[in-house]
DNA sequence: TCATTGTGTGTAACCGGTTACACATCGGAT
DNA sequence: ATCCGATGTGTAACCGGTTACACACAATGA
């Protein structure tokens, strides 16, 4: 592979000139640029990103720290990341921390030492003095979904309690007499914000009791248990609220084992709109977050920020929408 | 952050016995060991990944090119070549390819730029000329899922045409009368080599005909319309072995959508053993891949010949097994 | 006419490591 | 006594870029 000193001796001019021609920057006489580009051709030329990265200090990497990849939710978010890094010309490297504050600590630690350009973080185990370690280290950081009390970073997130009180008032308006939620993890912000949703908009009905708040831990097995539990001390629970789609994906496989028809018998609204919620049957009438868009703006975001962009919001909050379909769709002719 | 030049200072030695120190080769004494990992305790020093990068051309960097970070047989897969990685101190770049051989070739030559270490292909765009190509670059490669006609490379798979023949003759033994298949894209092994498997069994019966045969381009629409089409044409299929799971989902859902039960009116059977197969209900049997062991084995693969550790094998093939579940579970009660 | 500013270019230091090579010392074999 | 290999350490070049600074020259304005 060709170097810029090659580059430079062919146009006959310093590797100060070339590297300006590359980069745009400072004075070039057009005549020399053109000779250097010339050169860059015939040597088939392209810029040596580690070199660069050692002595700018920027590497165009940045990194996308998550729970789990495996994990629906986070795969999609993974491929907007990655769509819009490739089109800034920026690679994204995984880091999947299980939700392990020891682990996200390793790979920060790594990171920096990689001269990562900047951190996308979509996991709650960051502390708000992480934040401020990151924010002296230099290093620009976009969280997803958690608004930390100083929003020394920005933040994109979604209307996690709107969403809640969504979900509820369409299972309210189908006609269900008694909506119980499946909460996730009250440590990370979407979970507590769901539950709290669900919460403010049934704690007036008489016929609410905290039992029928059972966690789910996000996760498939999470929510068939969380129905077991349920249903055992609610049989006459006719509503389920799930905190995220697998849940509500656990809770429906559950259901339909139990032999309770969804959504005659139990009505089941989920919230993130992942595109297997429509693999069921029936299809999972869900809260949808844009995913794919709130991975999109948060690489935007964080590149503005790294290239020095001024942006002048902090939070950017999506809008949430219903989308309703089978698993709450009840069906007139069978009742 | 501390360079390996204040290292040496404070611990009054040259940079080079630092550097020895560091990388543990070379001779260095006893005491004067002591005195520099002293110094190194003391100032907090690691060393930069970027600077070692340049001057050793080895950033501890894989990629993993994909088609598509989304789909979830290549989550489960990026988060065992992630673990992997992180094991042996590594780190992993994405790409999704969209089985773009455009993107790819771009991909290729960011990653050279950036001195990436190794490469692994889980994409069937490239091509034997690509292959020696990165060879002669000196860039190690792993490929899943394709052996190419020489095997300059190290390949991973598992038996595609067994899996599909155990497929077949599970739905024979379940009592099928006729069988189809859904098969994947003919320009990959896998769908080539299922749709192989599943012909070389079939293809003795009289009621085998070649339009049993429909594509589902491993996508779950691709599932549903094809099962669209079969039942238009065979309205007697009891039996659907489908090339990967995402479009046995597929096909599952069209099915219940027609009204037909599966698996007392048409049995199913997918392949891959992706996790969510147990979502449905009835949960999907399936011919199952180690997906997680093959992401495992490829990056450790991958980092042994980066690291120049002999291997022997360059073709590592992995047992398939049927897991029969509800889908062709005939329940003998409501026939 | 002279200072000033804008344009154009090269030299060399620097980023933070690795490593070839030179050199010194020491114990053991001949 | 001499030679040799093993041990131990430092100097400086190198990886391939970026960039501060110096310098040259032309045009401009006072």
């Amino acid at each position: 592979m060709a170097t810029i000193r090659d580059v430079a001796k062919l146009a006959g001019v310093s590797v100060a000139t070339v590297s300006r021609v590359i980069n745009k920057n400072g004075y070039v006489n057009k005549e020399t640029e053109q000779a250097v580009q010339q050169a860059i051709k015939m040597l088939n030329y392209e810029p040596n990103k580690v070199a660069r990265g050692l002595a700018s200090k920027k590497t165009e990497t940045i990194a996308l720290i998550m729970p789990d990849i495996s994990n629906p939710f986070f795969s999609e978010l993974a491929r907007a990341v990655e769509d819009v890094a490739r089109l800034y010309g920026y690679t994204v490297l995984i880091c999947n921390s299980d939700n392990d504050s020891g682990k996200e600590q390793t790979y920060i630690n790594v990171l920096k030492k990689r001269y990562v350009d900047g951190i996308l973080f979509a996991t709650h185990s960051l502390k708000a003095a992480d934040i401020s370690a990151m924010n002296e280290a230099g290093i620009p950081l976009v969280l997803l979904d958690r608004a930390p009390s100083k929003a020394s970073c920005y933040v994109v997130r979604s209307k996690n309690y709107e969403g809640a009180t969504l979900a509820v008032r369409h299972l309210l308006e189908i006609g269900c007499k008694k909506i119980a939620h499946i909460y996730g993890p009250q440590e990370t912000a979407t979970g507590k914000e769901r539950l709290l949703g669900y919460e403010d908009s049934v704690r007036h009905f008489e016929w609410f009791t905290p039992s029928l708040m059972v966690p789910g831990h996000f996760r498939i097995n999470g929510g068939m248990e969380a129905v077991e539990h349920l249903l055992a001390r609610h049989p006459d629970v006719d509503g389920i609220f799930a905190g995220n789609d697998l849940m509500a994906l656990g809770a429906l496989k559950k259901l339909q084992q139990m032999g309770l028809s969804v959504p005659n018998q139990v009505a089941l609204c989920g919230f993130d709109g992942i595109e297997l919620t429509v693999i069921t049957e029936p299809e999972l009438t869900t809260i949808s977050q844009p995913i794919y868009d709130m991975g999109a703006l948060s690489t935007r975001l964080l590149i503005q920020k790294i290239e020095g962009v001024a942006v002048d919001n902090q939070i950017y909050e999506f809008d949430v929408e219903l989308i309703a379909r089978g698993s709450t769709r009840k069906d007139m002719k069978t009742p």
